[in-house]
RNA sequence: CGGGGCGUAGCGCAGCUUGGUAGCGCACUUGUCUGGGGGACAAGGGGUCGCAGGUUCAAAUCCUGUCGUCCCGACCA
């Protein structure tokens, strides 16, 4: 391709709406321009990056012997009346009727829309197990779009769905699936993780995320730093600690706290670590009821796993100040477990502390020196409530936890039966009876994979393109071929040997300085750079400059395509 | 949804306080010079100042409404 017949759009200026260094790169390489919030239009350049996304992905879903399909955006409500999620999915789910009135929905996800094709289109058990997959627009009223096309509100998503008789059936697809993931990322050249998960609104029992590491990802991710395990922080098991309560040495007593609200107030005002001061929680529960969380001063409720706990109202919500002050006579900011009436649950870690402060239920006070079993009776439901810290234990008992952050690029799901089972989706088993199937589900974000690899891959200068993204293998770089004859007749000549060789590569054949070739190139981030000049004419030698070297190396001119072909397969 | 910021040429911004008929840089067009790291000079083209009302002799500027967009928050015990 030639820059004079395929526009690069670069831009020079940072866009003012561009907050992380993924979209600011997308619409200064002239990959992407927003149409409105949460909405991009790709420009030829960024398009054949996402194609190559796409082309790899499917390479890998066809190798697993899922098969392609293609599934309207355009879904009728009655599908999603049928799941409950009509009603379940709140206002992320873009809704619409049609002139008859009807109501649709811009698919989020494709759950029903597979599973009513598969129940009239799989009559036997010998026809699973059998997986489809697709590659699509998807629609999300995002509460808030943001980071480009890292959270837009239509983006392009790989979807798969697989149907199964049992569960070997699924857990074997499953592992397959797993395996094309990790492939398929290993092929693009990213960093990841692959996480144990919460499924959030999908649904299903096992499930696992595949991250891309970023320090901009909007996950954290916590892993052993021995074994394999990793999980989401949303999901990762804190384990009960080590160690047993240490003995009651301090005396309970009564203590003054004005306006010391936080937990942090709190051991500053004090001079203790907030490890010994006790933080409780009012939380909505079930039917009107309000429940007490107890967890260690320096942890964090985890609200994925609080919601979880029967008793507890999901989504989780806290409760209210009229309500604080009505079962605990006083203001959020000095509340506490001694003599409090409502369920109790605490975390693990909260039955090992001695001698710790907590909130006396009087607005103002604080009690110091508590002790479980002398001055307060042991919680009797004890649960895992906190989120990780790094350095805590690992849950498969090998190795402490790291934290990172990642970008989620990729979601597997065991499904069960949760949405066949409420759609009816059978088939006739061995023994002539109807079965419903077992699912499985499998996403990746196409479009988000695009953002993630220039998160972890760009420096100052532009984008650094995995060798399997890049738009265009190889930029050829003539200098001032304006105005000689001979350099243009040769860059024309080695253009069109690297086109035989198949070599894709963008020939800059504008009428710009130096500098300007390279600053454009190294934004927009081809790997590979060739510079003819007249100099190397006389020297019979063509420059070879990688995106990520400092040097330029000097190649025999008659060497460069083979020097090239062994670049592009090492 | 709550709070805040911003809407002026394709992009980045100034002008608004104190109303008087719109400007700078980049980009774009043409020409000359330059020619290995985003060149210089010159001459150009391009904006009903988000939209709708209102105040005024006069509104980018003041007032009201509205739409768009971005950021923050939803962990306070």
């Amino acid at each position: 391709m030639r820059t004079t017949q395929f526009p690069l759009n670069t831009v020079k200026e940072t866009p003012a709406d561009a907050e992380i260094a993924s979209h600011q790169l997308m619409i200064r390489a002239g990959l992407i321009r927003k149409l409105a919030a949460g909405l991009y239009s790709w420009l030829p350049l960024g398009l054949r990056v996402l194609r190559k996304v796409e082309k790899i992905t499917r390479e890998e879903m066809e190798k697993a012997g899922a098969l392609e399909v293609l599934m309207p955006a355009l879904q009728p409500a009655e599908l999603w009346q049928e799941t409950g999620r009509w009603e379940q999915y709140g206002p992320e789910l873009a809704r619409l009727k049609d002139r008859h009135d009807r109501d649709f929905c811009l698919g989020p996800t494709h759950e029903e829309i597979i599973t009513d094709l598969a129940r009239n289109e799989l009559k036997s058990y010998k026809q699973l197990p059998i997986t489809y997959y697709q590659v699509q627009t998807k629609f999300r009223d995002e509460i808030r779009p943001r980071f480009g096309v890292m959270r837009s509100r239509e983006f392009i998503m790989k979807d798969a769905y697989s149907f199964h008789l049992n569960q070997d059936s699924l857990q074997l697809t499953y592992d397959v699936m797993y395996q094309a993931y990790s492939n398929i990322f290993n092929h693009l050249a990213l960093k990841f993780r692959a996480v144990i998960a919460d499924s959030g609104s999908i649904g299903g029992a096992i499930s696992h995320e595949f991250h891309v590491l970023a320090d901009s990802g909007e996950d954290a991710i916590a892993f052993s730093t021995v074994s394999d395990y990793a999980a989401n922080v949303e999901k990762a098991e804190a384990v009960m600690p080590a160690g047993t309560r240490g003995a009651a040495t301090a005396d309970l007593a009564l203590i003054d706290t004005p306006d010391q609200h936080s937990i942090e107030d709190i051991s500053s005002f004090l001079n203790i670590p907030a490890s010994l001061c006790l933080k409780t929680l009012i939380v909505k529960g079930e039917e009107d009821s309000l429940v007490a969380l107890l967890l260690r001063g320096d942890h964090e409720l985890n609200k994925i796993k609080a919601e979880k706990i029967d008793g507890v109202a999901s989504p989780l919500e806290f409760a209210g100040e009229e309500d604080v002050i009505r079962v605990c006579n006083c203001k959020p900011g000095s509340i506490g477990p001694i003599g409090l009436t409502i369920h109790i649950i605490a975390d693990r870690s909260v039955v090992l502390m001695s001698d710790f402060v907590c909130g006396a239920n009087q607005d103002g006070k604080h009690y110091q020196g508590v002790n479980w079993e002398r001055d307060l009776p042991v919680p009797v439901q004890i649960e895992d409530i906190r989120a990780v810290v790094e350095g805590d234990a690992s849950p498969d008992g090998l190795g402490k936890l790291t934290l990172a952050r990642g970008i989620e690029v990729g979601h597997i799901f065991q499904l069960g039966t949760k949405y066949s089972a409420a759609m009816k989706a059978g088939v006739i088993n061995e023994g002539g009876k109807n079965q419903i199937m077992l699912m499985g589900c499998y996403g990746i974000g196409i479009s988000r994979v695009v953002a993630a690899a220039i998160e972890q891959n760009h420096d100052n200068k532009g984008i650094i393109w995995p060798a399997n993204l890049a738009p265009f293998q190889v930029a050829l770089c003539p200098m001032n071929m304006h105005k000689s004859e001979r350099l243009k007749a040769a860059a024309e000549q080695l253009y069109q040997d690297l086109l035989a060789a198949g070599i894709d590569v963008l020939f800059d054949d504008r009428k710009v300085r130096a500098g300007f070739m390279f600053s454009d190139m190294e934004l927009i981030g081809i790997p590979h750079c060739i510079v003819l000049g007249d100099r190397g004419l006389d020297t019979g030698t063509v420059e070879y400059k990688s995106r990520t070297a400092q040097e330029n190396e000097e190649i025999p001119a008659a060497d460069i395509i083979a020097f090239l072909k062994a670049k592009l397969n090492g």
